[in-house]
DNA sequence: AGTCTTTTTAACAAAATGATTATATGTTAA
DNA sequence: TTAACATATAATCATTTTGTTAAAAAGACT
């Protein structure tokens, strides 16, 4: 059939012409948390930990899953991850970078579903005690060793950990595949999200100006250099990290107190203007 | 209601509870062109192209856009990118990268449609003159100045160009919203894609070795250093280029020959083992 | 033989990075 | 009051990596 216009095609369209399949959004949640230090002064050290929900409904009930849900068909996808975001933590204006799509025919067990992962950098300093019940913040260490990386959580009750493997694709690229090869509390493929949310990271904090976005408005250098190290899983030299930082930050005149040791002054990110 | 196990609730369910749409992929093929120099000795010059095709359907008929097509309902989303390039190009075994989905709810006019973008590397030595009907290779000139892109089309029959805006968003980041401010030729979306494409590539290309997949065997380091010289929209320094190339590539013995001026060695890339 | 063009190597300056060491300073405990 | 502590901050020097300019080399063309 030919159409004469643009406008006489689309009111011939049908929409059930193809079969159909469902989006959902999953989000990585991303911040640092303060842990106590087992010495008699009362120091603390940065940890790396997200978010995790604890699944009361099938599938996969009683396993953890990231946040997320359904986009709904008169949403825009990038919308999604913002209301959810909002239902979670209640909070709004944050960081949020979409990372990769996930589509394998079978990788929910009810239907056809399509996730578009996203991750979110927060300063917990911002939530108000307001996160979801069946939400709670896990740490996180990562360990990798002869491609296999091995990931562990500890919300403090619960802990538990899975590996992945990294296989070198073929073609020219030092892309990798990801495989799940031990996995017990893990929901669907989010095992797979969560390490792809961390290489994401890891890159993206060399370069970017993203780390800002998990740190309070004034912090001090030790902080910032502990937050990088805990995310990019090394310890780095002082001087080779204040080089670079220093173009990044500006120094006020306040400082810190009763730490215990010598005080640090207070920095804040400056904007590029 | 209440399941006892995974599979009695999946037996129950139903998949019809949620509105569903669909899915569609496009893929930016990038490759690089030899074009004629206007000078009295017969040198070339390379060129950046992608492969559009040419609409003759409704909606967007007669307009260009990027080769694609709807994932099938038991197609994995990453094997729909493979289909349609071995049906565009006839080829195979080709590096490809997912690059973002894009899921407003108006981006098609027909119905809710959601696009995961591919962009996929080529050698276009390795093709056999059996790109599809309606397909051509569109020559790529990209031009930048305050913050507005223009991108220059031509496929030596037509030419036209697209302007997008790069809007610096507000949270913490170097990330840009895209804006389309000016496009006529290209169906949906498209221009977003091709931009985004354009500037995974010259990232990437950066700290990766994915330039290879676009390069012959053997190649001289004159025709590698003009193809990042293209990608990247700037000229290098000769010195500083091979230092920093030498280490991905083998020397050989073979050299080239009646080029109209002193030859060169031809190289050939060296996987890491 | 001389000119053209591009390849390839050389050489040096400037900048960025790596690593070590020294010094500073409030807190805590004796 | 003082010494041990824990971290902050600065200074120094060696090393490596980049930026720049320039020169030499070699086949094709006239």
């Amino acid at each position: 059939m030919e159409y004469k216009s643009e406008e006489e095609f689309l009111k011939a369209y049908n929409p059930n012409e193809f079969e159909r399949l469902s989006l959902t959004t999953d989000i990585i949640i991303f911040s640092v948390s303060d842990e106590q230090v087992a010495n008699y002064r009362k120091t603390s050290k940065k940890r790396f930990s997200i978010l995790l929900v604890k699944r009361n409904t099938y599938p996969f009930k009683d396993k953890y899953c990231l946040p997320g849900g359904f986009v709904g068909i008169n949403e825009n996808l990038e919308d999604a991850p913002i209301r959810v975001l909002k239902n979670e933590t209640n909070l709004q204006n944050i960081y949020l970078e979409q990372l990769y799509t996930y589509g394998d025919v079978h990788r929910d067990p009810r239907m056809r579903i399509i996730s578009t992962s996203y991750m979110a950098l927060i300063d917990k300093n911002k939530l108000n005690e307001k996160i979801s019940k069946d939400a709670s913040w896990f740490n996180l260490d990562i360990e990798e060793k002869n491609n296999i990386v091995t990931i562990y959580l500890d919300n403090g009750k619960e802990h538990f950990s899975f590996k992945i493997k990294k296989i070198l694709k073929e073609l020219t690229t030092d892309r990798y595949k990801y495989e799940i090869i031990e996995n017990e509390h893990l929901a669907f493929d989010h095992a797979l999200v969560i390490l792809a949310g961390i290489e994401r990271l890891k890159n993206k904090i060399e370069y970017t100006d993203i780390v800002f976005n998990m740190m309070p408005k004034y912090f001090t250098l030790g902080e910032l250099q502990q937050v990088y190290e805990v995310i990019l899983g090394k310890k780095l030299l002082d001087p080779a990290f204040r080089r670079i930082i220093e173009k990044k930050v500006l120094k006020t005149d306040k400082m810190t107190s009763g730490e215990g040791h010598r005080p640090s002054y207070l920095y804040i990110y400056k904007n590029k203007e």
